[in-house]
DNA sequence: AATGTGGTCAACCGCTACAAC
DNA sequence: CGTTGTAGCGGTTGACCACAT
């Protein structure tokens, strides 16, 4: 037997908020608070008959409350997103996943849902944008190489029908030959850094302004001696936070207000369950990343620490070294997720990088 | 002018965490 | 310690609007 409703649902409208419900709902709220039961509000608010109307609120608590925080609220700003709120809320997105009362929380007079629907409308459309684009011309400079080198060679790895297979991705790259990985570990540390790849990737493609990060200059800038084959190390010098509770990334992001305490008393450390925990944050953008590759193993690039090399190319994956989105999804969160932030403020461009000087208010 | 399509955003739904009992 | 009720969160829906055909 369910619990049950907490409101009787046949008596409640729903809806659109007409001003007059707006006006007493605000009214009320501002003379008496919510009295800290969101739910019986409403019954309060028809006892008390406040202005304007004399019909009660016919509307569920948890209605009112959303009214409320969302929209009634003082100061609270809507739309209008600047530049530089973009840049926190992208950076925060790619630090700790679709937490949006987190991120809401480091945007003063931002609500939540503002930012989702601003994510899920604009900025995902606008960073996938830059990708495509990006990815197009990286694309279009390697398929001429791959044609010259096949022209040199006189045989293409390319079958003429597999170019233009796709309105997104008309150039396909040439299908690389599977990588044989001769132990886990090896796996583990190409899945490092591809994950680092693809957030440099997606922390240096949503600036409206076309002077989109140079990848190999930025990179260098926030990696020195970077360079993919030499993984483990590099990895580390990208992802490892001090297990200290006095260095967490929160202190060093000076995010010390508004964030769970649960992450600030983090313990972080890089090992098995930290990696799993980074690969489950990428499973808060599974249909952006589908969107970008899944559907095609050919265009993984950047992103085979979510699949698995093995699953980039197609093949049988083991399951202990593969997570599907179901399974990350279940990884995202949690106490990890403070270790989340210094691991991806560390490897994405300074320009989208999270810092005090990057949002109004944010050192208070 | 009518219809179709896509984008935006307010609101709802369902779930989890947490507190009170 | 289990049950119950509420707050809060994130995902999703659907109404509305603008633009294209």
């Amino acid at each position: 037997m369910g619990r049950a409703p907490c409101c009787d649902k046949a008596n409640v409208k729903k809806g659109p908020w007409s001003p007059e419900e707006d006006a007493k709902l605000k009214a009320y709220i501002e003379q008496h608070g919510t009295g800290g039961n969101w739910i019986a509000l409403p019954q309060k608010i028809d006892s008390k008959r406040v202005v304007f109307c004399t019909l009660g609120l016919k509307r569920c608590g948890k209605s009112c409350r959303l009214r409320w925080l969302n929209y009634l609220r003082p100061n609270i700003k809507h739309g209008g997103f600047s530049e530089e709120e973009d840049k926190i809320i992208c950076s925060l997105y790619i630090s700790i996943g679709s937490r949006w009362s987190i991120i809401a929380a480091q945007l003063p007079r931002r609500t939540d849902n503002d930012i989702k629907n601003y994510w899920n409308t604009r900025l995902k459309k606008k960073l996938l944008g830059k990708q495509r684009k990006e990815h197009q011309s990286r694309r279009g400079k390697s398929l001429k190489q791959d044609m010259k080198r096949s022209a040199s060679v006189g045989d293409s790895m390319v079958p003429a029908d597999n170019i233009n297979q796709s309105p997104y991705w008309p150039e396909l790259p040439v299908l690389a030959p599977p990588i044989q990985h001769s132990s886990t570990q090896e796996h583990r540390i190409d899945s490092q850094a591809s994950m680092r790849r693809l957030l440099i990737k997606l922390g240096g493609r949503f600036s409206d302004d076309d002077h989109v990060i140079n990848e190999g200059a930025t990179t260098l800038h926030q990696f020195p001696n970077d360079s993919y084959s030499t993984g483990q190390h590099l990895y580390e010098q990208a992802v490892y936070v001090p297990s200290s509770s006095s260095s967490s990334p929160m202190d060093a992001l000076n995010l010390n207000n508004n964030i769970d305490a649960q992450f600030v008393n983090s313990q972080y450390t890089i090992n098995e369950a930290n990696l799993h925990m980074l690969q489950g944050l990428s499973g808060t953008f599974p249909s952006e990343l589908q969107e970008m590759g899944y559907s095609n193993p050919q265009r993984l690039d950047g992103m085979e620490f979510l699949y698995g090399e093995d699953m980039v190319n197609n093949r049988a994956v083991n399951p202990c070294e593969s997570i599907g989105w179901a399974d990350t999804s279940s990884l995202v969160g949690g106490p990890h997720c403070a270790s989340e932030y210094g691991v991806i403020q560390q490897g994405i461009p300074q320009e989208y990088a999270f810092n005090e000087m990057s949002y109004p208010g944010g050192a208070q």
